[in-house]
RNA sequence: GGCGAGAUGGCUCAACUGGCUAGAGCAUCCGGUUCAUACCCGGAAGGUUGAGGGUUCAAGUCCCCCUCUCGCUACCA
């Protein structure tokens, strides 16, 4: 046993919506590490939890007609049902809501402010109104914008920075001196070329447009930028005290020992997260793994197409441990794994019926067919037993290697490589044909103790990934899970034991066409909620933007729009997003540059009438000279539409 | 555009610093078996390792170039 403490954490889920199973993944992934790690003898922490304030949420309440507070409640409750329906074993689950995870944020803020790693933005000359950006004065060029290289102005709202640049280099001397801290090290080149090696810029750490957020205590306009707030969760909810106070608890556990994250938010826990620690002075996390994405087949999941897949309804159609062993098994290392109701069907019925279900399953009848189900070792030993029992007890150490790399998915198969060397055992030996022998009832015997001890043993190392058909399969043999310290010995099923008499059948067959015939309904039932939502919607589809500051007429009558006509568009090469149009306006032509390529095709865009901003100053874009703004409306998904005269217009017409 | 990763049998992937007929699982086909959930075991077929060129006794592995895919990032007048 060891007495080490073992520290694990999942990301906190945000509260905007049910998470469907390409979110709920990761507290499977980390359940089983947490369960390994515990019955190695670690003293495991594992903590998951929900992610609560943010302008998103406030916005979905105001939807909802509800107030914040009760909509994350709602939320969080139902995320806590899918980890408790997935039986998942974490020992707390931290809400940001937490009022003592409140009042901790705000101490360290501060803190943070009072050791001057937080500053108050001076915005007069800051912000540049066409990039949307707040530059601080480091940043800036020449006292001018360091993307566009034109003049910002003052802006009228002010927030707190944080200071990164302060502790960059310390963080890339840590990264570079501890090549395991984020993993797979293709995401550690990732955050060294994109944000550290460029230098790294300071971070804007407060909100004013919003309010659902922890409030800034000496400074009540501005609320704590949510990630602030969320990444402390994992020191708040072991009892950091900012003011050194902390729990018995924080000064056993801290620092983790892995945050296990989605890929896409490595950047703020290997690099934000890590400053923040610095600055409070705190010792950083040994590790934090960026996990690939379970994808739903092919393309997005949405409810009109009736394709969200959610763990609860799966675990209510294939069962809990079905749905854990085909998250852990497809969950690969580096690349995005794929879920599907027929790749789910596919998965079950090979590994879990066939070869796991049926091994246990003819192992038991032959039991009681030919001993009346006591298994009993008679010790009567072939060369051909060697091989299984060296197999069945190299098992663990294989498994252990590969968790060690948090290789997960490659472990479980290590343990199902132990039942199908079982499965291959018995035709080895052929039971049947033993049995026909009187003389030979002592080796039957050996042979059915071998397989039983191999099983229990098998079952054992299952544990930690699928926790309930471990304890069924033990249960069907009469005996008990055993620890991994007895885990490398053959032998120790009690000899003389008695299994039941009935096997039970721990995952049954599935036909693929009951499988879609399932999927179908659940379809259904999603398109029809779905409908309402949209009538719903409907009536309501409308967009709240940040309020800009009132301007005159005069500012207004600075501003030339005119209908202009799109005579030939062709694609910025080097860009992705470029579209480079010529727009006839009146008798003249002017060349315009918009980042519109992902919405319209340049062919489409030929002979298209628009609304054109004509007397904003040229600027280059990609190397291509753009003199003026085709005006365009933009949905909240950022999908964008070309503002267009509703009757036919002439090129050049003003608008105004 | 910048940086990075990758392209291997129908599918998913493997092959450490170049080294024996390029491996495994699933799917397919054939055979065996009957204790068992039409299951299990064995075998076979299937790859000129994205294209082309080069280095070497030897290249999936190294170099050059091309095509394509993906990730992060920038641009979004």
């Amino acid at each position: 046993m060891k007495n080490e403490k073992y520290y694990i954490t999942t990301a906190i889920a945000y509260t905007s919506g049910k998470p469907h199973i390409g979110n709920s993944y990761e507290i499977v992934l980390a359940d089983s590490i947490a369960r390994f790690k515990r019955k190695q003898g670690y003293d495991v922490f594992f903590q998951t939890g929900t992610d609560e304030h943010g302008q998103k949420i406030e916005l979905k309440a105001e939807e909802a007609g509800i107030t914040p507070k009760e909509f994350v409640d709602d939320v969080a409750g139902q995320i806590k049902d899918i980890c408790d329906c997935l039986n998942t074993s974490y020992d707390k689950f931290m809400r940001t809501t937490n009022p003592e995870h409140e009042k901790q944020v705000q101490k360290m803020f501060k803190k943070f402010y009072d050791q001057g790693d937080i500053y108050k933005g001076a915005y007069e000359g800051m912000y540049c109104t066409p990039c949307e950006s707040f530059w601080t004065e480091a940043q800036l060029v020449d006292g001018k914008c360091p993307d566009c290289g034109r003049e910002v102005k003052p802006a009228k709202e002010e927030a707190y920075f944080f200071k990164m640049s302060k502790y960059a280099d310390q963080l890339i001397d840590y990264i570079n001196t501890h090549p395991e801290f984020i993993q797979p090290v293709s995401r550690k080149n990732e955050m060294m070329n994109n944000f550290l090696l460029p230098g790294l810029q300071d971070l804007c750490v407060s909100r004013t447009s919003f309010k659902w957020g922890i409030p800034v205590d000496f400074d009540d306009k501005h609320v704590v930028y949510v990630w602030l707030d969320a990444l402390t969760n994992y020191i708040t909810g072991i009892g950091f005290d900012a003011d050194g106070n902390h729990s018995d608890q924080y000064k056993k556990f801290w620092p983790a020992d892995l945050h296990l994250i989605g890929k896409d938010i490595v950047r703020f826990h290997t690099i934000y997260w890590p400053i923040f620690l610095m600055a409070l002075g705190e010792p950083l996390p040994k590790q934090v793994f960026g996990h690939p994405w379970l994808l739903a087949g092919s393309g997005k999941m949405s409810k009109s197409l009736g394709n969200v897949l959610y763990a609860d309804d799966l675990a209510k159609f294939f069962g809990v441990d079905a749905v854990r062993y085909f998250m852990i098994h497809e969950m690969p290392f580096e690349n995005d794994g794929a879920i599907t109701w027929d790749l789910m069907t596919e998965r079950i019925n090979s590994d879990l019926a066939n070869v796991l279900g049926n091994l246990v399953n003819r192992t038991i009848s032959m039991s009681n067919k030919y001993f009346g189900g006591v298994v009993e070792n008679k010790n009567v030993n072939e060369a051909v037993d060697d091989d299984l029992k060296a197999v069945v007890t190299g098992t663990y150490k294989k498994v252990c290697a590969k968790m060690d790399e948090l290789r997960v998915a490659d472990s479980i198969t290590e343990i199902f490589n132990l039942f199908k060397r079982c499965n291959k055992y018995i035709d080895e030996t052929e039971p049947w044909a033993i049995a026909k022998d009187e003389a030979k009832k002592d080796r039957l015997a050996t042979v059915l103790y071998n397989l039983t001890e191999s099983i229990a043993i098998g079952a054992s190392l299952l544990e930690a990934y699928l926790p309930e058909t471990a304890d069924r399969i033990v249960k069907q043999l009469n005996t008990e899970l055993r620890s991994f310290d007895d885990i490398e010995k053959f032998g120790l099923y009690p000899s003389g034991t008695k299994v039941v008499e009935k096997p039970e059948i721990l995952f049954a067959r599935l036909d693929i066409n009951d499988v879609l015939a399932e999927a179908d309904r659940i379809a259904a039932i999603q398109k029809a909620e779905a409908g309402v939502v949209e009538e719903e919607a409907k009536e309501e589809n409308v967009i709240d933007i940040e309020p800009k500051v009132e301007i005159t007429y005069d500012d207004f009558a600075k501003l030339q729009f005119q209908v202009g006509e799109i005579i030939a568009c062709e694609e910025v090469k080097k860009s992705k997003k470029l579209l480079c149009s010529q727009v006839k306006i009146g008798s003249q032509t002017k060349q315009i540059v918009s980042g519109i390529k992902l919405h319209y095709s340049a062919e489409e865009m030929v002979g298209k009438k628009v609304m054109v901003l004509v007397n904003l100053k040229p600027a280059t874009l990609a190397g291509i000279v753009s003199e003026g703004m085709l005006l365009c409306a933009e949905d909240a998904d950022g999908n964008l539409a070309l503002v267009t005269p509703e009757k036919e217009m002439p090129a050049g017409a003003e608008i105004c």
